[in-house]
DNA sequence: CCTACCGATCGGTAGG
DNA sequence: CCTACCGATCGGTAGG
């Protein structure tokens, strides 16, 4: 009676095939994740391939959700135990650091190098990436706001005038590391971050 | 005894196919530029162009220059007048912002996407889009030390922490431009860079 | 600068 | 999940 391919076979062949592309896609971008190649290296068809996301852009979106899981274990997922306020939006900066610095993904970070790939097309991909980035933004800002609640960081804080410079730094280590292979990266990257988050000091007043 | 085509017109066509190469190249990346859509585009047969240039990679090369062009005209080319110094400097990271803001080329920094297109990849395009970021890096250095020279910058200010943050605060102008089209971000990026540069107060010491 | 052509690869489908 | 196949496009070449 039991198909001759369970429903937790398929499901694992379908995490091999994710886990596949999203290690292709952070490394050369979600186009340069096609078929043919990924077919190849995970020895089977394109059809069977296919037969799991039914086009190329199904299997990119779901590629850009599993990006985001993985960010989402590795960053805030690191840092449930820090308490809520500054401590928890400086853990989460340090996370992401690290996430960076430990080059989780080969090619750096998935969604830096899908979104710049991304940015001037349409569609639904792009929609995905923004809304991820839209999301992950929200998350730092209600740290931020509740570190203003707290009284840890200064209660004129501009709050998305933080948040753009947090991404700066970011931005910046993902660049210095991937094309300069510049070690010394992940330190100026906590050193701007000590700058804005320091000591409660150094904010961002209006 | 004139050729059907002067050297004058050579010249020309190769501008002309630079151009379009250069606008493609950074709204869809330099592997988007393709010979076969570029030629459509631009009425001539892929052969006729490629005779320019003999292979892909040479034309991208050229297309890497180009936009480098571009650049010195834009930024360091518009305030060749400024003093020396804080000023100077100060001029540059304005011209920097203006030219994200007023998207001189579609889909904004070239250089930003073909970096990120390319840094995870090895060869003579990669290598060309490094040393730019070099020369570039090397002439911020250059109007960061007169300034720490001339006292305007503290005298044990990081040098290359400084550059990490101004180009930090560039590529999250690039970012929140071209995903978000956030009409704020040159706003936030003059404001991050008031806060280093502003008043040589803010500077960032050792 | 052109036409005509090459082998390779693209995303995807038919049929099983 | 497979084989076999589709039309389209890729970068590039031969020959003029």
């Amino acid at each position: 009676m039991s198909p001759r391919r369970s429903v937790a076979d398929t499901l694992e062949t379908r995490q091999r095939i994710l886990d596949r592309s999203l290690a292709i896609a952070s490394a050369e971008g979600l186009e340069g994740l096609t078929i043919g190649r990924l077919a190849a290296e995970l020895g089977m068809s394109k059809a069977g391939l296919l037969g799991h996301f039914g086009t190329k852009e199904t299997l990119q979106l779901a590629v850009v959700d599993q990006a985001a899981a993985v960010f989402q274990r590795e960053v805030p997922g690191r840092v449930k135990q820090a308490p809520s306020g500054l401590p928890h939006l400086r853990a989460v900066c340090e996370a992401w650091v690290s996430y960076l610095e430990r080059e989780v993904l080969p090619g750096g970070c998935f969604f830096t190098a899908a979104t710049t790939e991304f940015d001037g097309r349409s569609g639904r991909v792009r929609d995905a990436l923004a809304g991820m980035n839209a999301l992950w933004r929200r998350d730092l800002r209600i740290h931020i706001r509740r570190a203003v609640s707290f009284g840890e960081l200064p209660q004129d804080t501009d709050v998305d005038q933080l948040i753009y410079e947090i991404v700066g730094i970011m931005l910046a280590l993902n660049h210095f590391l991937q094309l300069e292979h510049d070690s010394a990266a992940p330190r100026r990257a906590r050193r701007a971050l000590e700058r804005l988050l320091g000591d409660g000091r150094g904010g961002i007043g209006a």
